[in-house]
DNA sequence: CCGAATCCGCAGCGATACTG
DNA sequence: CAGTATCGCTGCGGATTCGG
């Protein structure tokens, strides 16, 4: 069955704490580290790095290494990481639109 | 942010260990919560009770208690339920089908 | 249905290697 | 010291499982 194959591993990343923010950024355009962390917000340096590296494991993003010595890392999306971030953003859309209704089952319970 | 606010719970509850499962069997109709534990297979109880109070109380489950002596209690699919099944299965789908080319990178890593 | 044991995502603190 | 990218160790809390 399709939750104990690698499917949702995958599926754990994407949704993840971090990994759609990432993605709805990096849509933008590429970025560096420091760029992302500070428009992402309020992510701290080791959750980048290691949401990064799993997206980019995935082949979702792509990591451009300039070998310089004050290092420079650009990230960019992969067409991959483009037809994952829509999805999700679709995903993530629908239900932020859908929270009002979602929200009035709240209340009467 | 979007990811701060409530949108992100019912993220997980969607794309938890099991709640994409309950909706997968569900959405083939209604079914009492032996028959869900049957169908979908290595839940254990609390934990099909836990996701089912979940979606239910995200409106995506409808309850349906009989008060017959001998309990029995059956689970469907609301309108939302419904919606939010076919998109989280096609983000589901949209990786199972692409899991061919993410493994791909995993091999030349 | 309850309680204990366990797993896992997430965050914090600090460290590394190198330059100006 | 400041800045850049990454990694390791540690612990908390919630999620999940297990056993009656």
């Amino acid at each position: 069955m399709a939750a104990e194959c690698p499917s949702r591993d995958v599926l754990r990343r994407l949704t993840g704490r971090w990994g759609m923010l990432v993605l709805r950024v990096l849509s933008d355009g590429p970025q560096r580290f420091s760029g992302l962390r500070r428009q992402i917000g309020g992510i701290s340096e080791r959750m980048l790095a290691q949401t990064l590296q799993g997206l980019e494991a995935d082949g979702m993003v792509l990591r451009r290494d300039f070998q310089t010595v004050p290092p420079h890392v650009e990230y960019a999306l992969t067409p991959l990481g483009h037809e994952a971030a829509t999805r999700v953003d679709t995903l993530l859309g629908w239900i932020e639109d859908t929270l009002p209704q979602i929200a009035q089952g709240w209340a009467q319970a």
